[in-house]
DNA sequence: TTTCGTAGGTTTACGCTGTAAGTTATACAC
DNA sequence: GTGTATAACTTACAGCGTAAACCTACGAAA
């Protein structure tokens, strides 16, 4: 016969990188890098943990192409708008995009070979410096600074127990019950009369620092 | 005989958290921090791995202490100058502290439960801070700014594959000769111009990030 | 001096991990 | 049909964290 060669055997899409690595990013999703092993990926796409190696080199190929799938998230500036409120999107955009995906901060440090998603990126936020009149050194610093900004945000949020405003509350509340006041007296303060206030919402506190990198941005380049 | 049971029996100095976290500091500076396994460590403290089991609660408990050690490194305001001086001193010890030990920034993010240290340290910005004559808000707000750009350079200079000047330079010249300059133009612009030159140091731009941060929390303290 | 509890070490074992090596099945070209 | 490339599977190994059971030396009590 020329039907498969066992009667109920369906026909078998075929694996290929991006499917690998799109179920890599959901299974990270879902329940953290550490439940990311090559059996468990493998379960997942119905296959063998050996048969995802015809599709990237090894574990660390598969998270190097897991992060840039992630940047591929971020948007690009666009051209349309100034600088200064393209680089705010986009670094808003960055930040979603590390939010979406808790376990990609925690890997960048460990990663350096960066992917195609990546360097178009970097690429991309450099010219729109470079066209608003940034001189490299310039531009250079700038994208580092919201850079590090981002990344670094995106870190203490991820660290942070809990995620809703409620949630924070709770935690806080508890936390403080552990803390002795008197040894940490600024730190108790802060949490009494500041995070456990029913509007506190740590996210917001992004678009602070950023609006302050920005500002401090436009001054050090039109003073330069 | 009331020696040691056995003659050659060297009388054996006792185990404790200590010297466990800091040999485990050690272990993760020498080989990274994939080299920090249980039956590696106890190795080092010529001791079974199940041992160490005494002394910390379990792994994560050990990554948490080592995590809190590189705290304890961070030079606390000492409140003998203006706040910008000790802010900025204190930035730039964290950071130092951090680069000395390059696998604890990647853990930081999956760490949820500070140490005394990591307290200590908060407690002492935060108070600091205030003292100035910040708000509540803006001391929040100086604190996140601050914290998030340090840990995030921390982790953009650890991905960086390269440590010394020369070192730079030679990668910089392999990584652009693969990349595709008409696809990376502004990239390769700032690779060509910038990164090679000879004077190019990228452990000095944290400085740059930092002043205009701190310039700009001066600002917002005293227009709020 | 003998006894005994306890703190801190060891041994063994289990299920998990990444992946090297070897084998088999599928799909298409001729 | 036959040959060949591709991509799957199977097996195996060394290393991981850690639960459970065990051993042994030291300090205090009898």
């Amino acid at each position: 016969m020329t039907a498969p060669t066992h009667p109920g055997a369906e026909p078998r899409v075929p694996l290929n990188r991006e499917r690998v690595l799109r179920a890599g990013v959901a299974l990270a999703d879902e329940g953290g890098i550490e439940s990311v092993s090559m059996r468990k990926l493998g379960g997942q796409l119905a296959v063998e943990a050996m048969s995802l190696y015809n599709h990237v080199a090894n574990k660390d190929d598969l998270l190097d192409g897991m992060i840039d799938m992630v940047f591929g998230e971020i948007d690009l500036p666009s051209a349309n708008a100034d600088w200064k409120t393209e680089m705010r999107e986009r670094a808003i955009s960055a930040r979603e995009a590390l939010g979406r995906h808790p376990w990609a901060t925690g890997l960048m440090d460990s990663r350096t070979t960066p992917g195609p998603a990546t360097l178009r990126h970097h690429d991309s936020v450099i010219g729109t410096l470079r066209e608003a009149g940034f001189s490299i050194e310039m531009a250079a610093h700038a994208f580092s600074v919201l850079d590090s900004y981002t990344y670094g945000f995106a870190m203490q949020e991820q660290s942070l127990p809990f995620e809703t405003e409620e949630e924070t509350a709770e935690v806080a509340e508890t936390i403080l019950a552990q803390l002795p006041a008197d040894e940490y007296p600024h730190l108790a303060e802060m949490t009494i009369e500041h995070v456990l206030l029913p509007d506190y919402d740590y996210a917001s506190e992004y678009e602070f620092g950023l609006d302050l990198i920005l500002d401090g941005l436009e001054r050090a380049r039109d003073t330069a």
